[in-house]
DNA sequence: ATGGTAGTGCGACTA
């Protein structure tokens, strides 16, 4: 089973773009985040047309994040639990039956600039509400997947250049140790995993020519359960379409399981 | 310190 997120930056500016890599990559399930939409203006139907079957959790213009896939969804649940006034569209999850279930979690992890501000004590609030899910999660012993864009650079060889994002968000040690927080619990970032090195990326800004210069980040990262992992057979990350017409900022990252 | 680009949706915010 071929499992992929991607942060679509806008489900009307990326239709064409999403449809071409869905079948060129032919991903069973894919995670999206930023749709950008409210669900009745998602176009479900050029994507079930190609046989996946589509659960979105959207918001007006900003945020939204959805679930593509193949194979049956089962028990679908919207919202990050930890705080009933966040009203903000950022984590959806569903079970997607192959040979066995498969809990999937797709999530849009806050940005959190500018710092210090409320957006950064947000993020933080909404990190430690993540952490106290996959707690749960790992409590059944299933296996799951913790996929999407989690505006977290995790060490300074995912950026190709960390002194340049010291004061972000994305990067201050307050962040990255609330991510390790929650690999510690003992989740498997797959790129990481497989591919040990550094110069991978997943997002270069449309700004100062950073996709040609090569100036990416990596931020867009699937996390495994201990069950999930045992079961990973590859991954990557589909690179080359950051630079096909109108591109997201943003590219796919996958991973394989066998089941 | 600023501005550089893009998406949504038509002003201003987010990233």
């Amino acid at each position: 089973m071929k499992i992929a997120s991607f942060n679509i930056n806008g489900i009307k500016a990326r239709a064409q773009a999403l449809c071409d890599w869905l079948d060129s990559a032919q991903p069973d399930v894919a995670l999206l985040q930023e749709i950008k939409s409210v669900d009745e203006a998602f176009p479900r139907e050029l994507i079930e047309e190609r046989g996946y079957s589509v659960e979105t959790h959207g918001q007006k213009s900003f945020n939204g994040v959805a679930i593509l896939s193949k194979l049956p969804l089962e028990d679908v649940r919207r919202g990050l639990p930890g705080d009933d006034n966040d009203e903000q569209a950022r984590w959806i999850e569903a079970t997607v039956i192959g040979k066995t279930a498969l809990r999937l979690c797709g999530l849009y992890l806050p940005n959190g600039n500018p710092v210090p501000g409320p957006k950064y004590d947000y993020k933080l609030a909404w990190m430690e509400r993540l952490r106290a899910r996959a707690i749960e999660l790992l409590k059944s012993e299933a296996p799951f997947v913790m996929a999407g864009d989690y505006n977290i650079i995790p060490q300074p060889m995912d950026a190709a250049k960390p002194e340049a994002w010291e004061k972000d968000a994305l990067f201050l040690p307050e962040s990255r140790a609330a991510f390790q927080r929650i690999t510690n619990l003992g989740l498997t970032d797959a790129i990481r995993a497989r591919h040990p090195g550094a110069g991978l990326y997943s997002f270069w800004d449309y700004q100062a020519g950073a996709w040609q210069r090569n100036n990416g980040i990596r931020i867009d990262h699937l996390l495994l359960s201990p069950q999930a992992a045992d079961l990973m057979t590859d991954c990557g990350i589909d690179k080359e379409i950051r630079g096909y017409d109108k591109p997201s900022d943003h590219v796919p990252v996958w991973a394989e399981l066998d089941l």
